[in-house]
DNA sequence: TCATGTGATTGATAAAGATCAATCACATAT
DNA sequence: ATATGTGATTGATCTTTATCAATCACATGA
């Protein structure tokens, strides 16, 4: 592993607790991978052999049942996925695919779970990111549960506004389509879903969003910290 | 609080790995309290100042948004709940409230922390409960993505009736306006689905479920262990 | 430049789910 | 025994969302 690559992972909150030698040790057994795109790099279902680092590109965290599937979210670099199933050593929840060229670190579960044993602050490190992930699901599932998909839409550009700094203008940061699917809908009601938010002021073209009246809107999304504050 | 009351949150997993010096001031500055029924114990938004636990009774997370609200989970004896909250010390995310007439202990959360972060095994049963709890919301989380209303009722019958023993008859664990919530559909559609599952062989007279025809059932439900499996 | 493919959009229609109003069933209190 | 209240059910209707089919827009490669 280039050393730009383990400084990057070493500086995830999740290993800052470790010491030196124990990350190093940690690292022995891990490798890293260039994936091209659309590639998948877990299935559900399947052991939970390696805990995953995204160091570059983007993946896609999704599940089927039934000939159906859906996106559940998004994970970008630095951060780590399926950490609840590397250490319950259970199969995971969810399949992973890339959704551009990625760099991937993989470190073995069994090597995660036995430093997770027998270093207390390692172990307070994954306490606080479970404790994080966990609040996530619970607001996306109170989303979900709580508004139309035309409040889900205009709750997400909000936040989308925000990530971008706050402007009148910004772009979609992905596919039309995968955001219908994670926003729980069908592409063609996303299309539908954007000319309803124009009355409030929303104009689409391409992947570039604009928020004319940004008052309108607010009123009509009727944001919540509880649901859609990520950093809570 | 009573011996028996002691001992029961004693043996709760979370607490197990505690030394019995560490357990007893922990337990120090908690108290125990009797709620009657459908009595708001906590609130969302409220800053997280007390882990609580379920010694007998039953409780309601819920949430609201704009009007609207909906069931997440019930909690039984012995369980913790807003353990997540608790150790970030932010606020909750969900409002509680008795089902019942329960008695519930409450610790400080401050005090949870502290204990947290001096005490390693501690701090890995924590990981354990909280990886378990992300698990079981991802599993919601799929159910409602995935499935009809339709689907989540049958699975929904099969979970309960795997948990009352697997016998053709048992019964209902709550009132079917908080199931439907529950499941994220009206007490109007709950009714109109139990009928829609007669052709699978369900029967309904109160809170009493007759299941005459399992294979038409598990055909039409099409149970999945990575949805409807709570133990992995 | 032109064909080709893929994602996005639109329209028509169907299905799923919500809402409103009325009635029913059953328990509790008088 | 009768009144009262609450939750469950039913029917009618409306809204939301999905599906299917066609077209459009745009990028890529021959």
């Amino acid at each position: 592993m280039p050393d730009s690559e383990y400084r990057d992972v070493r500086s995830l909150d999740l290993f800052a607790p470790l010491a030196e030698e124990t990350f190093t040790s940690l690292m022995r057994g891990a490798y890293v991978q260039n994936f091209p795109a659309q590639i998948e790099l877990i299935h559900e279902g399947d052991p939970s052999d390696f805990l995953h680092i995204v160091i570059s590109g983007s993946v896609d965290l999704f599940s089927s049942w039934n000939g159906r599937d859906t996106s559940l979210s998004t994970v970008r670099p630095n951060s780590t996925f399926i950490l609840a199933a590397t250490i319950k050593d259970a199969p995971y929840l969810m399949s992973a695919r890339t959704l551009e060229k990625s760099r991937i670190a993989l470190i073995p579960s069994r090597d995660v779970r036995a430093t997770f044993d027998v270093d207390g602050g390692f172990a307070r490190a994954i306490v606080t990111e479970l404790a994080q992930s966990y609040r996530s699901v619970v607001k996306a599932q109170k989303d979900l549960k709580l508004r139309t998909s035309l409040e889900r839409l205009a709750n997400y550009l909000l936040g989308q506004q925000r990530h971008a700094g706050g402007g009148a203008v910004f772009e979609l940061e992905f596919e039309k389509r995968r955001l219908a699917s994670v926003l729980g809908m069908t592409p063609e009601n996303l299309s539908r879903a954007f000319r309803g938010l124009q009355p409030y002021g929303v104009i689409v073209t391409g992947t570039r969003v604009t928020i004319d009246s940004q008052p309108d809107l607010e009123r009509f999304a009727a944001p919540d910290p509880l649901i859609d504050d990520p950093s809570t």
